[in-house]
DNA sequence: TTTTGAGTTGTTCGA
DNA sequence: GTCGAACAACTCAAA
């Protein structure tokens, strides 16, 4: 038998890989290859966290690999061209693929896929990275939907596929020559300059980090998820995104993880939360599909009459930096600026918050805060990036109704009422009491200089108003009245 | 085809 | 201090 290629992408693992597990069952050699092509990307190539998750990822990878007897071949440049080479110099009789589904992926995928046929290779993509293909779940008028809870629950009358299995002895017999490969380092991931985020933000790319991830979480922390997901001060969430953003792990995996831990019988999930979480699963699910079924949207809103949206002016960009650097003079929102820019994540809870802050208190572009997120989250995720972005904009789908603006003193207060979050990334702060500690500018003079802090100096005022931004905001949107659909 | 009910995560105001 | 209403208009999805 000839041997396959396994083209890797977002689907650095070995188990539940269905184009893996199809090139094992062919008998042949088994070529595994990661191509780093971020032309391929289109405008949106991975940012600097996500390029230092990915090295990572590689070296992991190429372990993983290597305990197996086979080997990662990594290669850079356009992917066609690299595969076209790799098929010719190995005889391969196939290459096989996971799917993806933003835009820049899927036309990839084409070309490559034309390419190989022309050369009568067996060019296949196979579905592994969502539960179910986006064409396969369709509203009774054949289109997609655009309301995540009639989504949802059509997908939850659906049966999600179990994971693939992958065969004993999956690589095969031995190709007679490897071809020649980079080291993962060649590839020039890591920051240049500047510390490495990832093993600071005591994080463990990898297949073998993914699992134990889950295992984890499954066990101790679904059980709290309900309670503990919004607490930005608290471990309340999976921290799966960037593992399941690389493909570490595959939403299957963690369906049937949670699956296996409910006695459930009949209408799964029962266990309020499972379901939660699932959901959150289903959010991600809804994301790709979106994106899939409207690829415009990473830089368009999906409601076209917000494209007049009247954003304010910002000279020299001095509030969106102030927003970046976490200098807002809102705690909360600087908190997790400042935790996004010295771990490359931030807790979900606050990207709310300070999404809805740019948007509405600073009425600056989501665009701005899309790209920005993009190159600092270790799990820049473009489907969620732009469903997220877009949801907080009030322009995507589903998306918050305008009148819904975050109050950041409020939320800090209810989601971080004891201050542990705030004072772990904003400890300049730390010895005010926890009654200013949202609100430092209502601290009496006295509070403020026996705890050592200099408003305007040590931590800003707040650079907008919280009441007269809202009411701007809402001018703002109003003004779109009647106006959102073209 | 038309109608109807509903829609992730909020805030403020006034009784 | 608590509670309900208002904050609008629009789309989606199903009946």
């Amino acid at each position: 038998m000839t041997p396959a290629i396994v083209w890797l992408r977002r689907d650095l693992r070995l188990r539940d890989n269905a184009a893996l597990s199809a090139a094992a069952l062919r008998g042949g050699p088994v070529v595994p290859v990661f191509i780093w092509d971020p032309q391929g990307e289109g405008a949106w190539a991975p940012g600097a966290s996500s390029r230092a998750w990915l090295h990572h990822s590689l070296v992991a990878l190429e372990a993983s690999l290597r305990e197996r007897g086979s080997r990662l071949v990594v290669a850079r440049g356009a992917s066609a061209h690299v595969l076209e080479g790799l098929a010719r110099e190995l005889g391969a009789g196939a290459v096989y693929w996971n799917r993806r589904y933003e835009p820049g992926a899927a036309v990839l995928e084409g070309i490559v896929n034309a390419a190989l046929e022309r050369r009568g290779v067996d060019a296949r993509g196979f579905c592994s990275a969502l539960l179910f293909e986006p064409p396969a779940v369709l509203n009774r008028q054949g289109g997609p939907f655009q309301v995540f809870t009639p989504f949802w629950r059509h997908c939850l009358q659906l049966p999600v596929p179990p994971p693939v299995a992958l065969p004993a002895g999956a690589f095969g017999p031995r190709v007679r020559k490897w071809p020649r490969s980079l080291e993962c380092s060649d590839l020039d991931l890591l920051p240049k300059a500047g510390r490495d985020p990832i093993p600071s933000g005591g994080w463990s790319p990898g297949e073998k980090g993914a699992s134990r991830r889950l295992r984890r979480f499954v066990a101790g922390g679904l059980k709290r998820y309900g309670r503990d997901r919004d607490r930005p001060g608290r471990d309340g969430t999976s921290l799966l995104s960037p593992h399941l953003h690389f493909g570490e792990i595959g939403p299957r995996q963690a369906w049937a993880a949670v699956k296996a831990l409910s006695a459930d019988t009949g209408v799964f999930p029962r266990d309020p939360e499972a379901a939660t979480f699932l959901r959150e699963i289903g959010w991600r699910e809804f994301a790709h599909h979106l994106l899939f079924h409207f690829p415009t949207t990473p830089s368009i809103p999906l409601r076209p009459g917000f494209s007049r949206f009247p954003w304010a002016e910002d000279k020299g960009h001095a509030m969106l930096r102030a927003w970046q650097e976490g200098r807002t003079g809102y705690p909360i929102v600087d908190a997790g600026m400042r935790q996004l820019q010295e771990s490359g994540w931030m807790h979900n809870r606050v990207r709310m918050v300070a999404a809805s802050f740019l948007v509405k208190h600073l009425r600056i572009s989501w665009i701005h805060g899309a790209r920005w997120f993009w190159n600092t989250l270790v799990d820049a995720d473009l489907a969620n990036n732009t469903l997220g972005w877009q949801w907080s904009a009030g322009c995507g789908a589903d998306a918050a109704p305008y009148f819904r603006i975050f109050a950041p003193v409020k939320q800090g207060m209810r989601w971080d009422p004891e201050g542990d979050y705030v004072r772990r990334w904003v400890p300049e702060l730390g010895p005010l009491p926890t009654r200013f500690l949202h609100a430092p500018w209502e601290a009496p003079e006295s509070v403020l200089a026996s705890a050592g802090v200099g408003l305007g100096t040590g931590y800003p005022r707040p650079i907008v108003d919280h009441g007269a931004a809202r009411a701007a905001a809402l001018g703002a949107f109003r003004s779109l009245r009647g106006n959102t659909h073209p």
